[in-house]
DNA sequence: CTTACTCATGTAAACGATTCCATGGAATCG
DNA sequence: CGATTCCATGGAATCGTTTACATGAGTAAG
């Protein structure tokens, strides 16, 4: 392997391993001439510090750890990238980890990462423990731990620590508005599971946002998903079987709505015209998808850098303000008037 | 932060840090008593051992590393998922790096690797300098460091690396036959960079391809793209504006069809009917379009598997063999007859 | 010319684990 | 019963760096 170490180089060179250390880390106190003879020697050998041993030293490792739910939901592909290149421009390393929407999973990770004495960390969080009501035990043992940490898209309520959210009541609003004032009376909702924090508020801002426009809330048009494809795909179905015959829905993450768009498509659905949808999440998909399909988004950009510099406020041993993005209504043409959709009820249903 | 050691844990059982150290890494030679000892200690304090020390003296950590392109590209998330799956049942921690088709970003991430110590490598190879036609001087570094890698979906010709290559030649012929027989004469291609191995080899079995079924290869028929949705957008305005007339057109990447999808959907080209599209990638976002598109792909879940066991192998001191996944063309709706083309020339072009 | 101060350098002690080696007690065997 | 083997244990060396401290040369001030 790469047996050459900062020994070699310093011998050499012909100065202390001292010397050598001082110049390949940029200390001030180092001659010009020692400098060159060191430098050319590490070169020469293609000298590689050891990151281990350094960091054992000096107890930092410049890196830090982004943990999500899943790499292949394009959102959090996309938040992933943000973060990663915000970090990489402040000099820190990026440790990517799956959650996979499980908790066994996000402990491993979590504990793999305070092993490797990770210098910070950013979660999104995957919610209580549904029967305890409590964070897992890792997540106890990291708050505890003193690492500097914030959590990004979601946040837990009783727990203490700054996080970046993005809210979307304003922008559900509008989009409810948008589908009443083109006549729609029945709208659904696909959602995430109760215990995720997005999910709750994004339930509750729904149902507030019906209210807001003179519509009835009712739990009967509202679909526990889990914000996996599989769980949109029955949601597509349980919508068509829904006896008050929704005329829109709007759901409340991408692979779910991903999920769903191919299920309608299949049955001969005609999105934008038998039925009118709205998701979150302003991916790719979304845009190429024929129609256009309405978002309700924020910029994921935005969120990475934002993120970035909260958890660096952190390690600087400050105490960052909690901030929220502002999602953004986005109407395309997978929203029509509910006229259109009447004529579906004949067509689809018998 | 946790500054609770094995020395701790070791006072705290009454045992020697020897011993402690024994029965937290499972060495046999402990006794029942002390084991419990150790072990109720080390639980008590929230004992979480330094990785850095421990791989320091070890040298090995339990940990390899993943380099693509991008994670935002659907075919590489994907990948990078079925990597990090099979490398956790294996009990490897898998750092997922970004290169961002760029060969700078590449360099870093692998002299990060490199520093860190990995006990493995798995590489999408970012192709040769341009001008040199050498790889990249870090390239270098890791090959002659003696460190195992191995390459995916990619291979650099001249370099002797076990590789996870995919065979496209077979589908692509298969493809363009299936357009041939529905009486397209006029088939584009739009290809990737010329110095990624894979794109020029889709250039070629493409050509090779056209001529098996009796069409004539024309170079006025490739764009040379770069896998990115940009470089997608400027070619589906390409295609329309050139002379030839292609009915159909074949894409080497998802991202740079889903570039040139929202284009023509923007002009108002139904893909389907006014043009014939096939794409690379079986991905979501081409399964949920509408039509959805005919694909050439093969099984990433079965490809991230394969290079994680190859890569046991070379850690294991033994020689895999490079392997070829087939493969597959899937026939979809965004395919017709050429027909149905024809009508688009006075459609769409006064 | 002495004193004080700066500055580059080297020596050696950390950092927190693993692991080689020596030790001594228990068990086994002839 | 003495010799041999086995096995759990502790002491100490080790991995490759950084860094506190001591040193000695050079310089500026008095």
């Amino acid at each position: 392997m790469n047996a050459v170490t900062i020994k070699d180089v310093a011998s050499a060179a012909g100065v202390s391993v001292a010397t050598a250390s001082r110049v390949l880390s940029g200390h001030p106190a180092t001659s010009p001439d020692s400098r060159a003879k060191v430098e050319s020697a590490a070169k020469e050998l293609g000298f590689m510090p050891n990151a281990q041993a350094r960091s054992l030293r000096s107890t930092k490792t410049d890196s830090i750890a982004l943990l999500i739910s899943d790499v292949r939901n394009p959102y959090f592909s996309d938040l992933a990238h943000a973060v990663e290149q915000h970090a990489r421009a402040a000099g820190l390393m990026t440790f990517i980890g799956n959650a996979n929407e499980d908790a066994a999973q996000q402990d491993d990770f979590l504990a793999t990462m305070l092993s490797r004495r990770v210098d910070g960390l950013v979660i999104v969080p995957q919610g209580l423990n549904e029967e305890s009501n409590q964070p897992s035990e890792m997540m106890n043992r990291v708050l505890s731990s003193g690492i500097p940490t914030i959590f990004v898209d979601r946040a837990l309520p009783s727990i203490q620590v700054p996080a970046i959210t993005a809210n979307s009541a304003q922008a559900l609003d509008e989009a409810v508005a948008t589908l009443h004032s083109l006549g729609h009376q029945k709208i659904a909702f696909i959602g995430g599971p109760k215990h995720a924090s997005t999910a709750l508020e994004r339930y509750s801002a729904f149902d507030t946002a019906l209210a807001n426009n003179g519509l009835h809330a009712d739990e009967a048009l509202h679909f526990v998903g889990d914000f996996q494809p599989a769980s949109g795909a029955l949601a597509a179905q349980w919508l068509l079987d829904n006896p008050a015959k929704p005329s829109a829905v709007i759901i409340a993450d991408a692979p779910m709505a991903i999920g769903a768009l191919r299920v309608w498509r299949e049955l001969g659905i005609r999105v934008g015209a038998d039925l009118s949808v709205i998701t979150f999440d302003e991916v790719d998909a979304m845009l190429i998808h024929d129609p256009p399909i309405a978002t309700i988004g924020h910029d994921l950009s935005q969120m990475g850098k934002m993120a970035v510099q909260a958890l660096r406020e952190v390690m600087a041993g400050h105490q960052p303000e909690p901030e929220e993005l502002i999602s953004k209504f986005t109407l395309r043409p997978s929203v029509a008037s509910a006229k259109a959709t009447q004529v579906m009820e004949g067509k689809v249903r018998p």
